[in-house]
DNA sequence: GGTAGACCTGGACGC
DNA sequence: GCGTCCAGGTCTACC
């Protein structure tokens, strides 16, 4: 880890290599989670979330592109464990080691994803945690976007912890920013404060169920993302998770870089309705038979798709 | 296995 | 400003 002085602050900064082709900004806009906080974006391009490391030093970080690759800075001065910690967590998050060849190979014949090797599409951005990543999709389900961006923010400013030490960006802003709450953290509340105070309505249940799971130990969501399990049995899995339904599960699947299931929403369902079905309602099974043929990589195909809905709404 | 109704919130709309 | 309606997935009960 290298350290500089920045505005007068000192700062420390590692550099992480990805596997190629490697493109910081279409991980970020892959989809809207960089919109949710503790993520916090701004066209320079810088890329912040708070972390908590192995130690349980709670850090700002800045992430930039690099060639090849992205570099990260935080404030902290970290032992090498918490750097090795912070170097995984970077790599989650950006899905830097994975590749999409075999992927790419079959998009070439498609000219709907003929853009996809030369902008490197595919990773998704992730949080840290699967926690965090399974209570954000939760707060998706049922709400409108603004409702979503409005209870994670309820739920950061509520119960995250601040970050510590000298981030470069706190103290050019003079804010402290807050991580996304730990399930033990969470666990403290109760179904009625979640619903009182942040507002998540019936989803309270949910969320405080999770949050006290996984706090006692009897679900153990991070071995989830070195899974070895089948596809199908991931499924079910998470479908068991009160509030994880057919959609969350195929969303959370796709951050697990699973691709066989779409995550078919009343929006999937507009963009297939006005790419094939002249703009008449159209049902689940009509999205899935679009893409069957993908195979392993249809939710990928399906959400990287070049849809013609989306240019009408730019015109 | 399929379906109806309830769940909760905020935004849009009409008055 | 107030009341009503609607959109958004998941759960439970029921067939």
């Amino acid at each position: 880890m290298e350290f500089l002085i920045v505005e007068g602050i000192v700062v420390h900064e590692l550099t992480l290599s990805a596997a190629p082709p490697f493109d910081f900004l279409s991980v970020v806009y892959s989809h809207g989670w960089y919109q949710l906080t503790p993520f916090r974006f701004n066209e320079e391009p810088v890329l912040e979330t708070v972390v908590r490391l192995h130690s349980d030093v709670v850090t700002n970080i800045e992430m930039r592109p690099v060639d090849g690759g992205v570099k990260v800075r935080t404030g902290e001065d970290l032992s090498d464990s918490d750097q090795k910690n912070l170097q995984d967590q970077v790599s989650w998050m950006l899905d830097l080691e994975r590749e999409f060849s075999a992927f790419y190979t079959l998009a070439e014949k498609e000219p709907k994803l003929a853009h996809v090797r030369k902008r490197a599409k595919g990773r998704l951005l992730r949080s840290p945690t699967l926690f965090e990543d399974l209570v954000k999709t939760i707060l998706t389900t049922n709400t409108s976007w603004a409702g979503t961006k409005r209870m994670v923010s309820a739920l950061v400013d509520l119960y995250g912890e601040p970050a510590g030490g000298t981030g470069s960006e706190q103290m050019k802003e003079g804010g402290v920013r807050k991580t996304f709450p730990t399930p033990q953290r969470l666990a403290k509340t109760s179904e009625k404060e979640l619903r009182e105070k942040a507002r998540l309505g019936y989803r309270s249940p949910y969320i405080y169920q999770l949050a006290e799971k996984v706090d006692k130990g009897e679900l153990d969501l991070e071995a989830l993302k070195q899974n070895q399990l089948p596809v199908d049995e991931l499924y079910k899995f998470l479908r068991a998770i009160k509030g994880v339904g057919g959609y969350a599960a195929a969303y959370l699947l796709l951050l697990l870089g699973m691709y066989d299931r779409i995550p078919v929403d009343s929006w999937a369902k507009k963009l297939v309705s006005v790419e094939w079905y002249d703009g008449e309602p159209v049902g689940e099974k009509h999205v899935l038979e679009r893409f069957e043929t993908w195979g392993e990589w249809k939710a990928l195909a399906f959400w990287l798709w070049d849809w013609d809905y989306m240019h009408t709404l730019e015109n």
